[in-house]
DNA sequence: GACATCACG
DNA sequence: GACGTACGTGATGTCC
């Protein structure tokens, strides 16, 4: 290949930088940096550019200076190796959305700086540099990898090296000795037993890379040991071998690089050439990095070129960018769309820039019921347009009906226009609480992606903090207090839906609104990933907007008969339980009035019972009835059996009749993902979350949730998670094995803490355990032991010290997690999820409840992250089969399932339920699903 | 709109 | 030593 005569050979000095592990680095350590000018992402990029100039400069004075120079590239991330192994790599997450516009960028960024730049389709560009690394090492010159990356060890060896730019240490034998525990030349060997869970290299399991090392140094190499496998004293070792064999040797070709790799260059192509002054400086300059510029400049004795940047005083920092360069909400510019032409104008803006906020005006906050009144759309801070669609005319016949008002293009033709770029993969649509405005567009036939929400990044940054609603942020974030929708619909009966706002009024409103979004986006988007939380927004809460899109809109088919029959049932039985409580109090009073209630018990019955705090009335809480009734009194223990029924009967049996869909049948809820602080969802309108399930009476209710004909209701829901979780974070080995052993956890509990073996343990003691087990869950006290198992509170106290006493891990993790609480402000999740705790460092009872939430939210937050995980996982399962998922319930999905696919169905679900955490996480204890299945939501659970 | 109550995990 | 408490939600009815 080379002529060894005059180009490449001894004497020579190759490096090879491996580009795509420097990106990565670069963007991961250093502030997302956006171009001023136009707001690209360029963090990686400005990385990249200062490793290569850091690197020119080190090395073109010394005299072990490269004689050839390449960086190389990654192609795409689909190899040759996925031919041999599907799941290659499966558990890369997509590149960040903001570095992939990079990954073009640096490789101008390393031509700029003259460097012969390689990348070749279906290999990776470990295999192009250990095809280059073994050409030179022939030819007789030395190589030095730029890298850290352990896949390229294996090359190290007779003449090559490796070098960490990052860290500038070198990467010889000895390093990768220590680090494999074996010789360069072994190195594969070690890689393929004990696999990566990074790359998805199976490997065998249970094998490290100590256990590894261990096994090639004591057979030589991996065919031997495999061969002589059955010498293996070790039983599980002996089996995890033998077992997986093949798997194993699947592996060793996975980790083992190709340097056979075709290239269509030699060495000598790659011989090391100044930069070229002018491009590398113009490069930088349209970079606009300008410190890096100056100093290559100063680097050449010559002026920089003139910045393109718009204002010479404007900082680096993106917040003094905000407030100078960002026109004030006052002279801001919103149009109104009422023709083609203008449309059109606004669409060939958004396709050449590449994103849009959009926001859509409905009659209501019900999607499935709303009518679509207009859409805003903003490109550029200070510049939304509004399209009105169906405005109509104030009053109207006796049916409000009135004809559309003059002057608003056609729905349907506008839909047509808009649709194509809304669902364009290379226009990004950006809105607030975007699930809302993808189930109007799922309602006409659109299915917008991809999508950003400044609502869910808001979540993720401040998730503890405040809330994210628009007016929230914009008040928060922008300073700017919007157009309140109460100012243009009225409020409470007299309200109006917004197709009878005026349409000029409508377009200040609607194109504020797309205007904070997009300045809030602006704003969030970087931020991201300053605070760490890119991965949570991008693949625990962004993802999940679609896929609750589809929940909602399927919905659950109830059946009316039944509640309606159930309510009158209930109504006959309150009627009679009323007349028993008037005949017992000596008259007539409201028995839903707690405050009626406690004078007739307390004042007028004189029974025993104190005031309650801040508003002076008596408490009247079910477990006060239940003692009064506990010690023989009737009308307290009527009351409760009231309650009951009322409470069934309000909430459920007629409210959810009322939440039936008149089209559908069914009943549609709605998700918040916001709803609740520590990452789980929340129900509303109805809630179906809380359905009762403990009592009998209640559970009724879930006959009335019903499959389709032909079809079944699938319920499967996680075992215990939040006490695996805890045995898992704070590392409770007693606990993790009866897990791992399938064992009563409570029982377990009880017969550590109270001495009583397994065989002798009696539900009393179980039920004790069980009370301390969730009381731990939720950062236990004394008091709330006490009165949750009503025993005294001294009693409780010493079984809180037993408890501690036997698992010391706990309150090793209670102590450190609040600790963290007081020094960082939050708490975090086992995938990166932040909490914040404001209140941790206040003074009063307010702390003692931020503790026992910063003790929580790390365990129901893990919990909660899961399931999302799994929701985000399961449609791509069962799309093949006719299943839907309906409901999740934090620990429970329900699906609908065609009756001859439920097996099938609860299989694949409850696999991808059970391997929801990996790869991020390898849980040291199993997760396990049940499952139930039947006609109603009764029988499925 | 605050509060008490009670449904769920 | 006192404080005042189990964690996370949403819907309903009463009362001001």
């Amino acid at each position: 290949m080379s002529n060894r005569e005059t180009g490449f050979g001894k004497g020579c000095h190759l490096h090879l930088i491996d580009g795509s592990a420097y990106i990565f680095r670069a963007y991961h350590a250093l502030p997302p940096l956006t171009r001023k000018s136009d707001g690209l992402p360029v963090g990686a990029v400005a990385g990249f550019c200062n490793m290569l100039w850091r690197y020119l400069g080190e090395n073109g004075a010394s005299a072990d200076a490269p004689t050839h120079a390449a960086v190389i590239f990654d192609y795409s991330s689909k190899t040759f190796r996925n031919e041999i192994y599907e799941l290659y790599k499966a558990n890369r997450p997509e590149p960040p959305e903001d570095l992939r516009p990079q990954f073009p960028l640096t490789r101008d960024a390393s031509r700029a700086f003259n460097l012969a730049t390689i990348e070749i389709e279906d290999y990776e560009a470990d295999d192009i540099i250990a095809t280059l690394a073994r050409q030179a090492r022939e030819a007789g010159g030395r190589v030095t990898i730029i890298s850290s990356d352990k896949d390229l060890m294996q090359l190290v060896g007779g003449g090559v090296e490796m070098l960490d730019a990052m860290k500038n240490k070198q990467i010889g034998v000895d390093e990768v000795r220590e680090k494999f525990g074996v010789g360069p030349e072994r190195v594969v060997d070690v890689q393929a037993l004990a696999g990566d869970s990074v790359d998805n290299v199976p490997g065998a399991p249970g094998i490290g890379i100590k256990t590894a090392a261990l096994l090639i140094n004591e057979y030589g190499d991996l065919e031997t040991l495999l061969e002589r496998a059955e010498e293996i004293k070790q039983p599980k070792r002996r089996a995890a071998l033998i077992d997986n064999a093949e798997l194993i040797r699947i592996s060793k070709r996975l980790v083992l690089l190709d340097d056979q790799t075709p290239l269509d260059f030699t060495l000598d192509d790659l011989e090391v050439r100044p930069p070229d002054e002018k491009a590398l400086l113009d490069f930088l300059n349209e970079m606009e990095f300008r410190t890096l510029t100056r100093r290559v400049a100063d680097h050449f004795g010559t002026e920089p070129p003139a910045a393109p940047t718009l204002s010479p005083t404007a900082s680096e920092s993106d917040a003094a960018q905000a407030s100078t360069e960002q026109p004030d909400f006052k002279s801001a510019d919103y149009v109104c769309i009422r023709d083609l032409d203008t449309l059109k104008t606004w669409i060939a803006r958004i396709e050449e820039i590449g994103h849009v906020a959009v926001d859509t005006e409905t009659t209501s906050l019900d999607e499935m019921r709303a009518e679509l009144v207009g859409i805003s759309l903003c490109i550029d801070a200070g510049h939304a347009a509004y399209i009105p669609l169906t405005h109509r005319a104030g009053g109207g016949d006796l049916f409000g009906a009135t004809e559309l008002v003059e002057g608003q293009l056609p729905l349907e033709q506008v839909l047509e226009i808009l649709k194509p770029v809304l669902e364009d993969p290379a226009i990004l649509k950006i809105g607030q609480n975007m699930k809302y405005d993808a189930k109007i567009f799922a309602n006409r036939g659109i299915t917008i992606t991809p999508i950003d929400d400044t609502m869910l990044m808001s979540y993720a940054l401040h998730g503890g903090l405040h809330g994210h609603g628009m007016d929230t942020l914009s008040d928060r974030y922008l300073n700017h207090q919007p157009i309140s929708i109460k100012s243009l619909l009225g409020s409470g009966k007299s309200a109006i839906t917004f197709d009878r706002v005026g349409i000029d009024d409508a377009t200040r409103y609607a194109a504020e609104d797309a205007d904070i979004t997009l300045r809030l986006w602006q704003m969030f988007k970087p931020r991201l990933h300053a605070a760490q939380v890119t991965r949570v927004y991008e693949t625990l809460d962004r993802p999940l907007v679609p896929v609750l899109v589809q929940m909602e809109r399927s919905g659950i088919k109830v059946d009316r008969d039944v509640l309606s029959r159930m309510s009158n049932a209930f109504a006959q039985k309150m009627a009679g339980l009323e007349a028993e409580i008037y005949d017992l109090a000596g008259e007539r009073f409201n028995v839903g009035s707690p405050k009626q209630l406690g004078e007739i018990l307390f004042d007028k019955m004189s029974l025993e019972g104190g005031k309650k705090g801040k508003t002076g009335a008596y408490a009247t809480g079910a477990d006060i009835l239940e003692d009064l009734a506990a010690e023989g009194h009737d009308l307290p223990a009527r009351v409760l059996d009231w309650r009951q029924l009322s409470k069934l009967k309000s909430t459920y049996t007629d409210a959810l009749q009322d939440h039936i869909h008149p089209d559908t049948g069914r009943v549609h809820t709605s998700y918040v993902i916001t709803g609740a602080v520590t990452g789980r969802l929340a129900s509303t309108d109805p809630n179906l979350q809380n359905i009762p399930i403990r009592s009998e009476e209640g559970r009724r209710i879930r006959t009335a949730f019903v499959a389709e004909t032909g079809h079944k209701l699938v319920a499967l829901d996680y075992s215990q998670i939040e006490l695996r979780i805890l045995a898992h974070i704070a590392g409770i080995d007693s606990l993790k094995q009866a897990f791992r052993e399938g064992q009563d956890i409570h029982a377990m509990t009880a017969s550590e803490m109270f001495n009583v073996p397994m065989e002798e343990m009696t539900p009393e003691i179980r039920r004790q355990a069980k009370a301390i087990n969730f009381g731990v869950i939720y950062g236990i006290s004394g008091f709330g032991l006490a009165r949750n198992l009503r025993i005294p509170r001294s009693d409780a106290q010493g079984f809180i010290d037993r408890y501690f006493e036997r698992f010391p891990g706990i309150r090793a993790y209670m102590d450190d997690t609040v600790e963290f609480a007081k020094r960082e402000g939050r708490v975090e999740t086992l995938f990166g999820r932040r909490i914040h705790t404001p209140e941790i460092n206040a003074k009063g009872p307010g702390a003692g409840f931020a503790k026992r939430a910063a003790i929580n939210a790390p365990i129901q937050g893990t919990a909660a992250d899961i399931i999302r995980r799994a929701m985000i996982r399961v449609p791509q399962a069962i799309a093949d089969l006719p299943a839907t998922m309906l409901l999740q319930v934090h620990d429970e999905l329900v699906f609908e399932v065609a009756e001859d696919a439920v097996d099938t169905v609860t299989a694949r679900v409850r696999e991808v339920m059970e391997a929801a955490a990996e790869p991020v996480l390898r849980l040291d204890v199993p997760l396990v699903v049940d499952a139930g299945m039947g006609d109603t939501w009764a029988e499925a659970h």
